[in-house]
DNA sequence: ACGATAGAAATTGTCAACAATTTCAAATTG
DNA sequence: CAATTTGAAATTGTTGACAATTTCTATCGT
C-alpha cells in the first residue's frame, strides 16, 4: 500500500482501523504480543496513540490485555462460541438489511456498488487479506447505515469470527454469493436479501 | 460508600467499573459531557488512565466520543434497537447458562448463592443503582465462568440496554425472578433454568 | 438592542521523561 | 549439571508540560 510510505502522522482511528486489518488478514500469529514502541515507530507517534488503538481492539476482543504485560493476539476462538457468534451477527444484519432496503436513498446504493466492486475485485487478486478487508467493509455498510449502536456489537462479533480462518477460500462462489444479496437489496426484495444474506454468512 | 472515602490510587479498571456502574445507575443525563481533568481530579490521578476508561466505555457503548470534544453520555436508544439488542443477549445467556449447569463446580455455585444475596438485599434496600448493578453482576457471573470471547459482547449489550430505562421497578417481582433462575441452575434443571430466564430478561 | 469579532479560558491531543515491573541472560551455589 | 540468584535490558504505567482546538465572554460597531 502507498499510504504507508507516505510518512505522516497517523490518527488513532486510522492507527486502529490499519491494526485491526492486519489482525484480521493474520498478519500476527495467535498470542504473538504488539510492542508500543515498535508500533510508535511506524506510525510516527509517541505511545499515547497506540495505547488508544490497543485498548479498542482489546475491547473489541482481538487483542488481549495483561498488567504489566501489555497486549497480545487473541488466541483462537472454540468452534461452539464461534457458531454462537456466526448466529448473533446473522440476526443482527438481517435486521439492518431489513431496515436497509426500506431507509435507503440513491447515494446509499452507489457506494454499495462500490464496495461490492471493491470486494469482487480483491477476489479476483486472489488477495485473502484483501478479501476478508472488503468483506467486512461491504457487510459494515449496512449495518452502519441503519445503527451506529449495533454498528459496535457487530464490529466486536465480525472481527473475532474472521480471526478464526479466513474461510474465503472460494473466492468465485462468495462473489456470486455477495452479488445475490447486493442485487435483492436494490431491488428491495427483503426476502431474497435474507435467504442471500443466510447463505453467506452461515 | 466507604471506597471513595479512602483516598487512594486507582487502577484503569477500577475506574472503568465504577464510571460503568455511574453510567448504568443514571448519575449523569443523557448527551452530557464527561471531563478528563475533573475525573482525574477525584480519582486522584493523571488523565492518562481515565483516557482508558473513556476509550473502552466509549467500545461498550454507553459513552460517545468526538474528536477534540471528549467523550459524552450516549444518547438513548431507540426501542427497536432495543428489542433487537434484548433478544441478542437472551440468546446468548442460554448458550451461557446451559453450559453453566454443566460446568460449574462447588465453588461456583458458592459465589452465585452469595451474588444473588447481594441482589437480594440491594432489592430489598429499595436502592435502584444499587440493585442495576447488582443485577449485571449476577448475570455477568455465568457469562464469564463460561467465556470471555461471549462476556465482552455481552457486556456491551447489558450496558446498553440497561441505560435506557432502568425498568427494575417492581423489586418482588424481581427478587423471585432471579431466585428461580437460580435455584433451578443449583438443581441443573437446564429447561427451568432456561424458561426462568426468558421471562427475567425480555 | 443585536450580531459579529477578538481575545481569554477551558479542554483535548500529543509527547518525552521517569518510575515500576517484567523478562532475559549470566554468574553463583549446592 | 541443574536450580537459584543477581543484575541489566526491555517493556509497560504514569505523569506533567506544552500544543492545538473548542468554548465562553466581553467588546465593538451598526
Amino acid at each position: 500500500m502507498v499510504k504507508e510510505s507516505i510518512k505522516r502522522d497517523y490518527t488513532r482511528e486510522e492507527i486502529c482501523d490499519i491494526l485491526r486489518s492486519d489482525l484480521i488478514a493474520g498478519k500476527y500469529r495467535y498470542d504473538q504480543p504488539l510492542r508500543e514502541i515498535s508500533l510508535a515507530k511506524r506510525f510516527g507517534v509517541s505511545r499515547g496513540p497506540i495505547r488508544d488503538a490497543f485498548l479498542k481492539l482489546t475491547q473489541e476482543g482481538s487483542l488481549v490485555y495483561e498488567t504489566n504485560r501489555g497486549v497480545r493476539v487473541h488466541s483462537a476462538i472454540a468452534d461452539e462460541e464461534r457458531k454462537i457468534m456466526m448466529n448473533m451477527r446473522l440476526e443482527l444484519e438481517k435486521y439492518c438489511v431489513s431496515k436497509y432496503i426500506e431507509e435507503a436513498n440513491h447515494k446509499d446504493h452507489g457506494e454499495l456498488e462500490i464496495l461490492l466492486e471493491q470486494f469482487k475485485n480483491a477476489c479476483l487478486r486472489e488477495s485473502l487479506p484483501e478479501v476478508a478487508e472488503r468483506d467486512l467493509a461491504l457487510h459494515r455498510h449496512w449495518v452502519t447505515r441503519v445503527s451506529k449502536n449495533l454498528e459496535l456489537i457487530w464490529l466486536g462479533l465480525a472481527v473475532r469470527i474472521s480471526m478464526k480462518y479466513s474461510r474465503l477460500e472460494n473466492f468465485e462462489e462468495s462473489i456470486g454469493e455477495h452479488e445475490r444479496i447486493v442485487e435483492a437489496i436494490l431491488v428491495k426484495n427483503k426476502d431474497g436479501a435474507l435467504k442471500a444474506l443466510a447463505l453467506n454468512v452461515i
